[in-house]
Formats: C-alpha cells, structure tokens, sequence
DNA sequence: GCCTCTCATCAGCATCGCTTATCGAGCATG
DNA sequence: CATGCTCGATAAGCGATGCTGATGAGAGGC
C-alpha cells in the first residue's frame, strides 16, 4: 500500500471524480484510474463505485484509515526533516483560544511570535508535522488528570495551568447570583456549542455522565467574543475557564462545584524543543 | 517516505548491520544500502553512522515514528482485506490475563474459540492487524472512566464491566485481616512490577499521584498463577481485581478504598464485528 | 602483510509508472 | 433518434526506478 496510491484514493473519494483528482494532484486521467486499480487489486477488493464514483463499504473504511495515516506520515517526515535542518525561523505557538490565559500571553518572547488560534484538535497535527513549534491545548478533566489527546505522533505533553471552570450566564439570568453551580442542574437547559471557541459540548457531556446539555446554537469559529456575546445576549450557556469569564460585560460567571473537574491546559511539543520555543517551554512550566 | 524504505531502514537499525537485514528481508546488501541512501537523500540528513552501524539523533527520532507508522499501515490493510474476504474462520480472543473474569469465560461459545494471552499493550495492535477478532484490555480507572489505549487504528472500545481492585497479601501480612486498604498507605511497601501478568505500577502510581510503590521483583510473563504465588511467598504486593484475588491459597485480598480507582475492562472491536464475533460482544457488553 | 568483513559504488537490465492516444458507456441536447 | 460531450477504462510506448552482480575501499584480526 503505497501512501502514493492512499493520497489519491483519498482525494478521488473527496471530490467524486477521477478526472478532478487527477487534475488537482497533476497527474493525467489515466494515472489515477491505474493507482485505483493498483490499490483495489492490491487489497483484492473494490474500493470506489463508478458512475457514480463513490466509496465501496470496504473503501469507507480505508478512508477512515487513511486519514490518521497520511497524516502521521507527514508528521514523521517533518519531525525529521526538522530535526536536521533547525532553521531557527522565529517561534510559532498554535493554541485552541480558551488555553490563551493571560499569563501565557505575558510569557511569550517580546518578538519573533507567531501566534496560531487553531480548533482544538487540529493543534496536535499542526505540532506535529511542523507547522507550529508549540501547542497549547485546553480541556476539561479532573484535578490533575491528563487530557485525552489524539496521538498522531510520538508528542510530549506538560501540564501548564489549572483553573477552575465557570458557567458564563447572561446578567439577569435567574441563577447568576449564586455562588457556585452544579452542572447536573443545567443540564437541561440549552448551551452554545462551541468546539472551536469554547470548550466542546462531548466534554460536558462526558464529565457529566453523557448526557444532557442541549444545544441551542452552534457557532463554529475560533473568536471567543463572539461566543460570550452570544452568552450574553441569552442565545445559550457556556463554559470558560475563570480567567476568561470574569469581567465580561453583560454576564455573570459562576464558579462549577460539581463535578469536580477543572480547566486544564497542556503544553505539546516534538522531541526536544530548541531555542526560543525550549525557553517558552521553560517558562510556562516551570 | 515509501514505506518500503523504511521498514529496511528500522531493520538495518535494529540488526545494527546492513548485510544482516538484507539476509532477513531478502534483497541484497547493495540494495539495502541503496535504501538508506534514498530515506538519506530524501528527509536530507544521515541517519546512520556506518561502522558501527547506529542511528543518529535524526535516525533515533524517525525509529520513534516508524515503529507506530508501520503498524498502522498494516492495521489499515489488514482491516480493509478482512472487511473484503471474511473467511469465518473462528473466533479469536485476545486477552490480558486480568481481563479473563470467569463471566467472560462462561460467556465464551462452546467451540470454534481462539483464546490467545498476550501482554496489555500488544492487544489493540492484536486486533487492529487482524491476529485476533476482539480484544479484552483492562487497567485501572476511576469509575465510569474510559481506558487510555494507544490508538494504533480506528477501534471501538466497549466497557464490559467494574470490579473492585483488591491488594493480594501473604496470609500473614499485618495488614490482611483489615476490611479495606488506602494505596498510599502502602506506596512504601515493596511490590511486584508485572506489568503483563498483573495491573502495570505506573496505573498504580498514576491513580496515587505519581511516586512510591517500588519494585521488589519484576516478572516478566502472562501467567496469573504464578503471579498469585510470588505474592502468596511475601515477594510483594500486587494489586488484582476482587474475583481474582479472592480465593488465592495462602493470600488474603483486601479491597482498596482510597483512591476511588476501579478495575476497569474494555471489549475492543474493529467496525462491524460479524458471525461469532458480534454475538460475543453482544453477550459481553448487553 | 594478508585476509576477511563490511559498506559504497557502478554498470546493466528488467520492471514500473507515467503519458499520450483511443475506446466505450452514459447522459444531455437539438 | 442521432450528435456531441464527459467520464472512466484500456493499450502502447518510453523514460525512470530499483533491483542484481561485480568491484572498490576502509577497518580490524591473525
């Protein structure tokens, strides 16, 4: 199974169409059909229908394959290729918004930043195959529990922060005097769905038993005003971490006392990281 | 990055030799040397250092990536083969040792059974390369809690079932006539690192807050029994789950209170379990 | 000093994988 | 119903690739 061959199974399934594959990748017609053909008698079974042109079952499934694969390809390659020939191209930081604390922002060098506001879990794989030097991924676990992270390549993970977590409820909402919550008790009521901004309703759900928390709006986008806009103007509940939900106007943040989870933030990075991006390490973990 | 080169790039790093790993791998030492030349070229750094044969600092990293990388290649082919040609040719379990509870057991059919014990961490691969139908892992969880499994393919997981984790004590242990034990009251006692008969130290250490429990004897093997006995003979603790540890000859088990941690196991599956197979996992998970 | 072992290099040759060209099937159009 | 168009399959040709076998160049042992 040449990962030749997968790349193009892969975008011929994306875009239905062997010519169309054949043009984006830059090879002719011809090529492509003959890399399905190599592909389908090499695993000895159909992988895409013609006419339409489609995924067999057996091609849905080297899809979901192909994926993860591809990708660790280009992270092991990249990782070396890097490793090699360390450029020192100035620091890039890929970060989810959420795990933007204000003392992150006040650690980073005073030049030479690129600052990358990623969806979660695409921070991970931009780590990996190099696009970003560091990555900063937020979530929600219990004290002192490591997240859950996707592996596509062999990563380090440090834990850089824990805060507590809030609810951020429009001002006059009828529960945003109180002094603490418990999510099981809004878990009827409607959230924003936010995975890109806020924190993804899966772990709300998952903290709480799997169930629950209805959503009300989905907003995908990475601007974390535009989500506490949303919360203040009553479109939906969220969660944030304390740091960012205090002090928003027009809303009030109420601290989480059950469960007990937390806000956690983690550090990733390749091997060993050099230069600006191993000092920032230093400093955010330390 | 062919995958070809690389598998002769892993085998001439372990063998330390390239005439050797072109014995093993069938072509010749011109060849492989070829290979390495390519993978060289390509990523545009040595890998190795000749004479000796070692990997560099470059070559270290990209054995780190190769190993998880071919392994998932194969899953990949291996799953979409299986999905195409399903010759019903028996069921094949794979299992650690502590996931084998007596309900699992009974629920086994009456024939046409492949029971095969392998070491925890060798059982997602087990399953994802097609060497067995289902896996059984276990480990340790606080209640309700996923397991942590290395994602070596697109795999369902499915728990089956909690128990208690007991402490197994020589019969004349001070401490094996109490009703339950905390674990940090034992993290400076001597125990057995076993990390493919029993449960791994470091599950037990993580569920503890990371430090303590030293090993007193490490044994290397997936045989329970033997396991049961070094801790009957006071060569150290171990931890097992409550059905078990109960009933062991010259042992005491005492059910562990403090962390709230229990011992947790997981069915794991690729897609569509068919035939045998997804009536196994329907009598296991229903 | 010679032999041996190991890896690098070179030439030769078969195979592979791409392109160009052509074909046949489905589908819309007049 | 014929025509033209698009899309994928197939055939032929040709250059690039990747293997083998032979030879060369260091390093170490007797």
């Amino acid at each position: 199974m040449d990962p030749h061959l997968l790349r193009t199974y892969v975008t011929v399934a994306r875009l239905a169409s062997f010519s169309e594959a054949a043009r984006e990748l830059g090879y002719t017609q011809s090529a492509v059909s003959q890399h399905i053909q190599a592909l389908e008698l090499d695993l000895g079974a159909p992988l895409l229908t013609r006419r339409p042109v489609a995924p067999t079952a057996a091609g849905e499934r080297l899809l979901e394959h192909a994926g993860p694969l591809l990708l660790r390809l280009d992270a092991a390659r990249a990782d070396v290729v890097r490793m090699a020939s360390a450029p020192e191209h100035g620091l890039t930081l890929a970060a989810a918004p959420t795990a933007l604390a204000a003392r992150v922002l006040a650690a980073l060098p005073a030049a030479g930043v690129t600052l990358r506001v990623l969806p979660r879990d695409a921070i991970p794989a931009a780590v990996a195959t190099g696009t970003a030097d560091l990555g900063l991924v937020d979530g929600l676990a219990a004290p002192s529990d490591p997240l859950r992270l996707p592996d596509v390549a062999p990563l380090t993970t440090r834990g850089t922060g824990e805060e507590p977590v809030c609810v951020l409820l429009p001002a006059g909402h009828p529960l945003a005097r109180r002094p603490g919550l418990r999510l099981g008790d809004l878990a009827d009521a409607r959230w924003l769905d936010a995975p890109d901004a806020g924190l993804p309703l899966a772990h709300l759900r998952a903290a709480n038993g799997g169930h629950g928390f209805r959503t009300a709006l989905r907003y995908d986008g990475t601007d974390l005003h535009t989500l506490t806009s949303l919360a203040a103007a009553g479109r939906g509940l969220t969660l944030l971490p304390r740091s960012m939900a205090t002090g928003v106007a027009g809303t009030a943040a109420v601290p989480v006392t059950e469960p007990r989870v937390v806000h956690r933030t983690e550090l990733v990075h390749t091997g060993a990281p050099r230069g600006a991006a191993a000092r920032l390490v230093d400093v955010l973990t330390g």
